[in-house]
DNA sequence: TTGTCATATTCGCATTTTTGAATATGACGT
DNA sequence: ACGTCATATTCAAAAATGCGAATATGACAA
């Protein structure tokens, strides 16, 4: 991020939000995060789409990611962030729970991350469990 | 504001202040009211430009007017908006001041509008008090 | 009613954005 | 090394947007 005036670091944080495809991912990962896998399988978009989406927003400044093996992890770089959108939401006259509605709810019976893997099956043994 | 789903509704109203120029325009407004030659003067843009992007940040609904005469006073519909921009804008580390910066500082010297011109020359009668 | 002033609207084009399709990359198991 | 799986990147066409120029509207004064 170089050398913005407010107003223009401001405008493309919005702007990375500003569609709703966009909006809904970020929703989707929450405050916790979620792998694209688990995006494709909440929000029926294609995985080629729903990685650009996160490109643009983490180049925004909104997501940071995080790799595990072959699964890459996103997440907001500031989870507060959500509390705030959903203020403004009130503000215009959004209820709370339809924007909450859009938020991450672990685990997907369609994805396959271990993160879902391992909440949908608690007595199984992880990889981690396995390579220690 | 037809029939929109709640990522929709909040997409667009982010949409509507994703551009530096719609930004700037919003904070000069600020938490008060003013009119386009007022933003003209303070801002260096051109009015028809100007007249535009109010219309769009108008219907995205964060938008009202009120005429007076010639005059037309824009205001937020919901005032409140700025505080929490600020609020986003600190998450990102944007200092407030910085942003508070961008804000409607009454009266502006090229500015002919009646509140301007007012208090400038806080002696004058007032068109309003001539037609009473 | 004519002119002026504040603001709005229309038009057109250049640029950007969106979004799907195809392909590439890079990690892991075998 | 090879295949598979999760994810990223590239490309291209369609759609939307940005934004200037010109013009229209509508209020007020004379």
């Amino acid at each position: 991020m170089a050398n913005f005036t407010p107003d223009e670091n401001l405008s493309q944080i919005f702007r990375a939000i500003s569609t709703p495809a966009r909006f809904q991912i970020l929703m989707a990962i929450g405050a916790g995060e979620a792998c694209v896998c688990h995006l494709e399988a909440m929000l029926d978009m294609r995985q080629a789409y729903i990685s650009q989406q996160l490109m643009e927003m983490r180049e925004a400044g909104l997501l940071d990611t995080r790799r595990d093996g072959r699964y890459i992890y996103y997440r907001l770089s500031e989870p507060a962030l959500i509390d705030l959108l959903i203020e403004i939401g009130k503000l215009f006259g959004i209820s709370p729970e339809d924007i909450q509605a859009l938020l991450n709810t672990n685990p997907i019976p369609q994805c396959c991350c271990p993160n879902c893997v391992a909440q949908r099956n608690p007595n199984l043994i992880t990889e981690e469990e396995i390579s220690s």
